[in-house]
DNA sequence: TAGTATATGAGAACGATTATCAGTTGCAAG
DNA sequence: CTTGCAACTGATAATCGTTCTCATATACTA
């Protein structure tokens, strides 16, 4: 496949540095990554990745998302809808909050929360090692009643 | 179908209360749930429901299971591995811990947490809905290094 | 520029769950 | 205690997201 320097992205040079073979393919979904702040599934992410080239298979973008996943360059998230959804591990540890009206997925982090975590594993003998952590609400108003 | 009431339960009861057609094959599955203290799929629903009445069949668990989930008798958990695991909704709201080595699910509540997880999300403007908090640890050795 | 290990595309296979449909059953009314 | 029918059930096909298969193509090394 012809090479597109274009396409160049943070993610295509983790995937160089980590020795990875840089393919066409891999380099467009890389780029589509990085360009991604949110948190798309791989239906999503295979539509941004054929418009930028279309010579690209749902197949290819299962292969890579899994591979990137257990490259530590995605984390792969369940918001529950049967679909699996990727975040690039580039913005660290957080916690959801999704809008259960639009869908929106809204990121959020709290030291005291962690904290508490912690000690309530410790308390019942566990090293917590993983989190999953999802608030579901809707919007309050602002004010009034 | 025969009636057997050494299988009357108390969601059997319940259903009964509701309103619903209180078949053989739910009355099993109701008295399987109501024996129930731990968090079994449907595929271990299946076994234990066929052991007390072999005349059931895949299909039934699973529509049961989401009848009683619509009605508020069951609540649906995701736990990871791919299948919906269920829990009796008799004994409130609570979190969960589950041991990675084992599969072992805990149920743990914390006030402190609840209240922590409402302020943040009042907080970013939300009414949080549903709460989705799953602490994932291995067991902590006692003492020593 | 060739050689080789690895990646890709297309579609089959898979596992959990839901839908379909012909035959059965709970239960209410007579 | 029968009858009638809406609701339920068993068997199996269909669905949906995801992984696998395999023949072909390609990145990267020498």
């Amino acid at each position: 496949m012809k090479t597109d320097d274009s396409l160049d992205s943070p993610i295509a040079a983790i995937c160089r540095e980590k020795g990875m073979k840089l393919t066409g393919q891999r380099r467009t979904i890389a780029h589509v990554l990085s360009e991604s702040d949110d948190h798309p599934d791989v239906e999503e992410l295979y539509r941004r990745a054929t418009a930028v080239d279309p010579r690209i298979s749902i197949a290819t973008v299962y292969r890579t998302v899994r591979l990137f996943e257990e490259q530590g360059i995605l984390r792969r998230r369940d918001f529950g809808g049967g679909r699996a959804r990727y975040e690039t591990t580039d913005h660290g540890d957080h916690f959801h909050l999704i809008d259960v009206d639009s869908g929106t997925v809204m990121e959020f982090d709290d030291e005291e929360l962690k904290a508490l975590l912690a000690g309530i594993g410790a308390r019942m003998g566990y090293e917590v090692a993983t989190t999953r952590l999802e608030l579901y609400g809707r919007r309050k108003k602002k004010k009034g009643r």
